[in-house]
DNA sequence: GGTAGCTGTTGAAGCGCTTCGACGACCGCC
DNA sequence: GGCGGTCGTCGAAGCGCTTCAACAGCTACC
């Protein structure tokens, strides 16, 4: 039944044809007639041929696969870092591309492993830090990358990602806009910050760079995903009236936290989140949220990637601008705290 | 400074030695002088040797890959099958193979194109359903296969699971030992069931095989991880007065609704669950719970993949034995609950 | 009627590696 | 001192594919 795997010269063979002809059948890089390709194709589909990746990879230069560097560390989320995978993967395979996966555990070392044995096309990398030591690995590396992120130095690399900056200004200025002067950002845990993790800090800098602006007060504090840290951030934060969740994993302990300390969202507390909707859909009460559009920038990067074959200059970095969308947890401040 | 890719010829030549010798000290396969050896390895360290991962593939017959089959769909906890990933890649990784990702969504059909062109050596499969189209095509790839999961009929496929009878059991065992006459298990969500995921029924079948043993009532109902469906499962519930959770996305809200409703874990209600030690320790209180060893299991997975080289006879299925880590949530029933 | 230009197909030359068989050098043994 | 046996190294073959240059057969045009 299955005398060993099939090869280009078995389906020439099959077809009449020479091995050459059914490469370019099957590349289209050359003009063939409909009816040599139709027998080579009947032939393909009669011995169930796949090339092998090998062979391809070796004449061809290219092995269709690209790396995928996915963090699996302290402090992420890790449901929306499958988002961004799932998106990628999908993305990947409808450009005709697999996808290798690579953990930050083996740092540079490891894309330059898998970009240096020409094992993959290029490279996503996922979590880059404001100061990433893959990041100068990725310049030298003779194979094309896209950042989801925003590095320090961005110089010459291509990056997408969502703008979490003016995520943040747009949070304080909707609250503003309600009338609340005392908001709160609850914020990534501590060692996401420590890290330098890009996408935490620019959120905290666009709240603070609005508050200002608007003539809000905003405190800014981390927090761990888990209820006791909620509790407490909570009971420290005063006569806050609104808070900025941006925590994917924390947003249901601070409802629970708020309803536990017996203050009613959004009646009392007004709370937007940054995260993503299905989140935000989970939520008791629905919360109005910045989306994270992981889906989209997973195809995105993926597109940048693919697309630099046609080398259409360096795009740079691609910022999505952040959509606010209002759902049943925001208010203006109840009326004792407007003076 | 970058004259195109290094090569084993390169090596050979700043070596002094021929290519073959180059390849035998890489791999091992033949005594060479420890003076060749250091030599060698002296050029593939001053050149940057990475050896062409498809021509060794070509040549070897032997990709150094194994996909790795996950499911991204409805109901299942992605931090879960994170932890499962990380352990697939971190042992493929030590044995010197890269991961490749196949997502649920290809199918039979994505099996059948990676090993159909040799891209992987081997493969790894997640979320097992009862019946899955997989699990035919896996038997006629001539490439072997794990699966983390148990189908229906296991024969002539390596499988390696978690006992979750044994693990459903044992939470009633405790249970009834300290006293319990009424307890419910809160499991997956319905549509887990639907599909026949394999760990949701057998954990079932296990609960009501135990209760009926122990001479205790039984509840089994399926569980969206959200708070409000938590909240309405438990308030039809009754008199129970132990839960077993085995849904890690919904022991946080299964705590937050008794609460809510006034009752005290674990003065008033035991809590039992079957999640990862993380996800019990995140829990407050703390949860007594039978610990999924995700990490272990992905380990082992991969080892049993790769020990197919040594052939050694057809281990079959292995199902870890469960642990039940007791902690702060359960106790004796409450006392005007024991007649 | 000759040539220029297409179109469709082919053979052959690699891509960079592994591995087989061969062989020279050197060991110890009778 | 000659012979079998290791040990260490090498040349060459080939893995299955892509792609280049070449060419046969046409059409079209002057």
């Amino acid at each position: 039944m299955t005398p060993g795997p099939v090869t280009i010269a078995d389906v020439a063979r099959h077809a009449g044809v020479s091995a050459s002809t059914v490469s370019y059948v099957l590349s289209g890089k050359r003009a063939i007639s409909a009816v040599t390709r139709e027998k080579v194709l009947a032939s393909v589909r009669a011995l169930g041929f796949h090339p092998h990746a090998g062979a391809r990879a070796l004449a061809g230069n290219r092995s269709n696969i690209i790396a995928l560097a996915l963090p699996l560390r302290a402090g992420i989320n890790v449901p929306v870092v499958m988002q961004f995978a799932a998106a990628v993967v999908d993305a990947a395979r409808a450009g005709g591309y697999d996808v290798l996966l690579v953990t930050a555990d083996e740092g540079a070392a490891g894309l330059r492993r898998v970009a240096g044995s020409a094992l993959v096309d290029g490279l996503i990398l996922m979590d880059v830090e404001t100061d990433d030591e893959r990041v100068p690995a990725l310049r030298e590396l003779s194979r094309p990358s896209v950042l989801i992120g925003l590095p320090a130095d961005p110089t010459g690399l291509v990056c997408v990602d969502l703008d979490f900056a003016r995520a943040g200004e747009l949070c304080v200025e909707h609250l503003a806009a309600l009338g609340h002067r005392r908001v709160a950002l609850l914020g990534a845990p501590q060692a996401v910050y420590d890290r330098g993790t890009g996408f935490a800090r620019r959120t905290r800098d666009g709240v603070r760079a609005a508050a200002l602006r608007c003539g809000v007060h905003a405190d800014a504090v981390p927090l761990e995903p888990v209820f006791p840290a909620a509790l407490e951030a909570l009971s420290r934060l005063g006569d806050t009236t609104a808070l900025i969740v941006h925590n994917e994993g924390a947003v249901d302990h601070v409802l629970t936290a708020l309803r536990t300390l017996g203050r009613r969202v959004p009646d009392d507390v007004s709370v937007l989140a940054i995260c993503p909707d299905d989140v935000a859909l989970a939520a008791t009460p629905n919360v109005s949220n910045v989306q994270i559009p992981a889906a989209q920038l997973g195809r995105l990067a993926v597109d940048r990637l693919l697309e630099r074959d046609d080398d259409t200059g360096v795009p740079a970095a691609t910022l999505l601008p952040p959509m606010l969308t209002t759902r049943l947890s925001s208010l203006p401040p109840p009326i004792r705290s407007v003076r």
